[in-house]
DNA sequence: CCCTGATTCGC
DNA sequence: GCGAATCAGG
């Protein structure tokens, strides 16, 4: 694959929309994200907009002497190039719309627990957070959610990815609480156990309805 | 471990 | 110019 105008266009495009290098490279495909990388610093659209952790000293390393010496810090883009909207609102690693779990099939998710519990305000007492009713979960199912939890990496909500159980465990008002933090299952938030608690055939839970 | 971008350097 | 390898960091 070569960088064609139009691969160009939709690699500034996106790198303006602060996607990733590795989000480009999945669009464009046919390059890896170093590639990208590779491409947006040739193209010197480097720094999105003063959101940059900004490298302290690209290090100097004893100056190789001789050769030349080019401008040392050139940082003069910031007044005309700012072409973007100085007040960066929030890049968000993610565009995406979090969760949003397809299976469209006969089943029906049962959201049991928020992940976006932001306001969690549990009285502090018998918390009873997430966790869906027992009763209404397959023993097998719920056996090995139990024994899942054991060994979950109890991420927090700032190591979540794509690819972690977003399965949350303990009570979101207390320091006990985490994220399982497992492998997903393919396409869907959770791990394979909470994932067999989370989405439960429609017959399964039809036959308790009042 | 997963991920990010940055830099280097042979091609 | 290109991008894999590598680095530095979260």
């Amino acid at each position: 694959m070569s960088w064609t105008d139009e691969r160009v266009e939709t690699l500034k495009r996106m790198w303006a929309e602060g996607q990733s290098a590795s989000q480009i490279a999945k669009e464009l495909g046919g390059v890896t994200r170093n590639a990208v990388i590779g491409k947006v610093h040739r193209l010197g659209l480097s720094n999105r907009a003063g959101a940059a952790p900004a490298r302290p000293a690209p290090e100097a390393a004893a100056a190789p002497a001789a050769k030349d010496k080019p401008a040392p810090k050139p940082e003069a883009e910031q007044p005309a190039a700012a072409a973007a909207p100085a007040p960066r609102p929030e890049p968000a690693p993610a565009s995406r719309p979090a969760v949003a779990s397809p299976a469209p099939e006969a089943q029906s998710a049962a959201p049991p627990p928020p992940p976006s519990s932001r306001k969690a305000i549990v009285p502090a007492g018998q918390p009873l957070p997430p966790q869906p009713s027992a009763n209404e979960i397959s023993p097998e199912a719920l056996a090995s959610v139990r024994e899942v939890e054991k060994t979950a990496k109890r991420l927090t909500l700032m190591e979540l990815t794509e690819r972690t159980c977003k399965w949350p465990i303990g009570d979101p008002a207390t320091d006990d609480f985490w994220f399982c933090g497992l492998p997903v299952q393919q396409g869907k938030p959770y791990c394979e156990a909470h994932v067999g608690v989370a989405f439960q055939p429609m017959s399964a839970r039809r036959d308790r309805k009042r």
